[in-house]
DNA sequence: GATGAATGAGTGTTCATTCAT
DNA sequence: TATGAATGAACACTCATTCAT
């Protein structure tokens, strides 16, 4: 399928990568960097407030303009195995974390923020949400993020 | 694979089910049954404020006890069709809106609740959250559904 | 499919028939039934060129009432094993020749009633006609008939 | 059953084709490929009557030549469903019935070739010529063809 | 760099048959 | 008599992968 969908014969696949894992791999990696790039703009951000509503703002615009990507992505147990083992992903996710908890980031904001992608991710390939449109996704999850974050400024975290 | 897990014949298996989507309907709604009875549950309380509590906290047990059931399901193209065409499922979610965002619902209401089963079942099945113990992801859940949810008593869903 | 159409279980079927194979006989054999029905009501008959049209005009109606199930059992290799192994059937064969061709029947005489059968059935299971009425298919196999036999009295095989 | 029987395994076969009507379509062509070189070596014939013996002998050979595939084919669904769709298998035989009743042709000479094609190949899959000779089965078929074909020049399919 | 042909191991499904009840 | 549950063997088909060219 992915080899027709391009054009190309399987063998000719074949030729660029090994196995089906590095095809998978590489097409995680390129989200990844797509949201490594919204990261870096928000690090440049002057205020940390702007800074995260940059980011959320990033986040959810990729998760749904690649709703179906995304949500293969996110199931695909060859992802959740490179996860565990690897840590360029933990490292992206570290950075995350800085820009929405700030800097005295610990175990407690890590888990927060992989809360906030999962339910942002989860949410766009929930099969009750597949019928609503991108205007609307996109409206609701803003609210979903604004609900789930502290204000900055309010003491983080407070349970 | 599914009759070899159970030790039995392939054949076996289609003796009691005609079809694979049939087998992964049944698996749907026996989830749906133990969703349902926690629902029963909580449409009992007496206080509005107790019906919401012991409905999440149904809800978040259940999805953190049967963690990849209720991702393989979730994430089954057959589900995807069966939520759109049969509305069992949609009656399912309206009682849930009901207990949890009171008795005037309507669109509002309903996809907030889509969002909240969406936000806890993808954070069980991300990859960042597979290595946390049974224990952990509960009380993080617990902390997201007090996020999620409006107070009761206050304008709910006052974006 | 067989036990399905008759509204009972398949091992109800396999406590009457102890193979399949004794089912396509017992078809085959009712079929037959019918055909030495027909047989005796042509020897039956006072004049050889009356039994001979009676027994031509019962062997095609037979072969249009029921063109599906002769073209599944003439098509079926249980029976061909049959065919050639018992010879029940060789003694009907041996009856329609006689009337067909009368009493002076050798092998010349035999084959050539083979071939009178072949052409019906063949022709009612032929895909190009299988989109013809009852009443056309007969009238054309009639027509057919008269072709293949010889007149009584003329020399027969006179090529 | 196929792969096996030329010693290669399935996906092999499915390489090649993408379903197994198309490998019935293709072994249904190759054999109507025969007919037609049969067919044009009779149209070149200089006189009619040439041309009919020519056509009905090469039918003939083809059918005793290849029982078992013609009457496998013949006797395929996916063939009467093509048969029915598709026209390339009427103009076949429509050259047919040019060549064997002349040009005024009409919807009986259509029916009169169809009826004789029937009943060479119902003769030739019949379980009771299934024991005869490749060169006994021949000439009796001959025997059939020359009493089914009006002669040539008297007036056809006058019934 | 790309292709066509091939393969082993699976999956979804049917079918003839058996057997305990 | 009849049934439900089970099974081995097949069949139609897909998929990840290899390899010679």
């Amino acid at each position: 399928m992915i080899a027709d969908s391009i054009g190309v014969t399987k063998a000719a696949v074949y030729h660029q990568y090994n196995t089906k894992d590095e095809i998978v791999l590489a097409a995680a990696e390129a989200e990844l960097a797509n949201l490594e790039a919204i990261i870096c703009t928000a690090e440049a951000e002057p205020s940390r407030m702007r800074a995260r509503r940059t980011l959320v703002t990033g986040m959810i615009d990729l998760a749904v303009a690649h709703r179906r990507t995304v949500s293969t992505i996110l199931n695909d147990p060859v992802i959740a195995r490179y996860f565990a083992e690897h840590n360029s992903f933990r490292h992206v996710m570290d950075r995350m974390s800085r820009v929405l908890m700030g800097d005295d980031i610990g175990h407690e904001a890590s888990v927060s923020t992989a809360m906030l992608t999962a339910a942002i991710s989860g949410t766009v390939m929930h099969p009750l949400v597949t019928g609503l449109d991108d205007e609307t996704l996109r409206s609701q999850l803003e609210r979903l993020a604004r609900r789930l974050l502290p204000a900055v400024g309010s003491t983080p975290n407070r349970s």
